[in-house]
DNA sequence: CGTACAATTGAGAATCCTCAAGGGTAGTGG
DNA sequence: CCACTACCCTTGAGGATTCTCAATTGTACG
């Protein structure tokens, strides 16, 4: 199960530049009233479940974060993929319940933020209210240009670009690690397990990527940003 | 074009009990330090473009807002359909541009809110930060909601959902007035104008819906939502 | 009454899903 | 150490769904 580490030192965290405390200066980092406590995940750990009471935000401090949301038939989606610095659980500052589940794909750290403290914080500093604001506009579009990708794109260009994403940091022709099996890969684009085993499989015949356990390789980026951005559809020829 | 029709008195105002400023005491109303402009548009005519720099909020007073996104290649999609009392233009608090398009859909009146004067009103009125955050916190969830549908449901599912929602507040077997197009009707669904054509004709055959003008009619509301639930797929028993 | 736009309908094809079977891999317990 | 299990991945065949292209009809509005 999940382990509590420890309370949080907020003045000396290795992230706070990453977090929505990024930009408090040192004196008034003493004035944060409490002290998040930290807890450690291990792969596959739920952090919390749609439906839970929430009253708890989260800032993920390493590993990567998986955000669920499941239909009464089972049907599931993930709707975001969460890494060093992100806010979860929004739905605690209006007191109801988690309207998404949140499971770690790694091993995870977490900080916990308590709804009434971080509400009380961000009610008298300026700075923090700035920074959660500026993150809830941030989710809010990076939400509507996924509704967008969902509706319009087809299944070749959103995983070339999700590819693409997943990599922009690395370095070229180096090897990344990709945690997430093909059917989670389905879940973030709406694909099943199956279509995403053969994209891949035919990207890698054709030499545009390797893979090696859980590791990826972009040999050929050209050609998949070709494909991301939809340049292998029949016919769009621009001319009359 | 647009037309100006003055400025708004927040403490008379008709739709004051769906907007931002819904618990204000009448007391705290004379404090709002500024008077809205309320602006009309005819149906068609937007409000503002995506790129746009972003630095008012809008308060829809009456009429049908489309909020739309586009990719480069000019495929759209409509991320919203907002109705009396919605707050639109998130992006204003980024103080960056516009990342959609709000266009009138049926003809519209909107309170505007000057980004400056919105955000001096939320940092000193606890009431008006709360009603914001909530706002905030429900625009997320239902992205969400939109996502998880986009991905996982069919388009059947997606189009008799919407029209029952449409539909909720309607009396059982009245006619609803319908503004949008199949277009607008497959911008919001990720479908084209032609399987929702094929739709609803369809079930105009089967007797679940009349149509007559742009008025829209269900007649068979049970069916529906069996089709909106999933119900008419191929096989999905539960048992072994 | 012409023009522009919306809706319909058909035919064929692209895309993706479902079902099914088989192979690989990592962890577990005897 | 090995069998066993569970889970993930792959691949094929067939079919459901939706798109594209094209032609036609209907409708609103100046």
């Amino acid at each position: 199960m999940s382990k509590l580490v420890g309370t949080g030192q907020c003045a000396s965290c290795a992230i706070r530049h990453l977090s929505i405390f990024a930009n408090l200066k040192p004196t008034r980092l003493d004035n944060i009233p409490f002290r998040p406590l930290v807890t450690r995940y291990k792969a596959g750990e739920t952090i919390y479940l749609q439906g839970d009471k929430a009253n708890t935000l989260f800032t993920v401090r390493s590993g990567i974060v998986k955000v669920t949301k499941s239909l009464a038939d089972g049907r599931s989606h993930i709707l975001y993929l969460e890494t060093a610095g992100a806010l979860l659980g929004w739905d605690s500052f209006l007191e109801s319940c988690y309207t998404q589940s949140a499971i770690a794909v790694s091993d995870c750290e977490l900080c916990q933020l308590p709804e009434a403290d971080l509400e009380r914080l961000r009610r008298n500093d300026r700075d923090v209210d700035t920074a959660i604001l500026q993150r809830w506009v941030t989710s809010l579009r990076r939400a509507e240009s996924r509704m967008l990708d969902l509706s319009t794109r087809k299944g070749t260009e959103k995983l070339a670009s999700l590819l693409l994403e997943w990599y922009a940091d690395a370095a070229p022709g180096s090897w990344v690690e990709l945690p997430l099996t093909r059917g989670e890969l389905g879940e973030i684009l709406g694909l099943t397990v199956e279509t995403i085993s053969r994209f891949l499989a035919d990207w890698r015949k054709r030499g545009l990527i390797s893979e090696e356990h859980h590791k990826i390789r972009i040999d050929d980026p050209d050609t998949l940003k070709n494909i991301a951005a939809g340049n292998n559809r029949k016919s769009r020829t621009s001319s009359p």
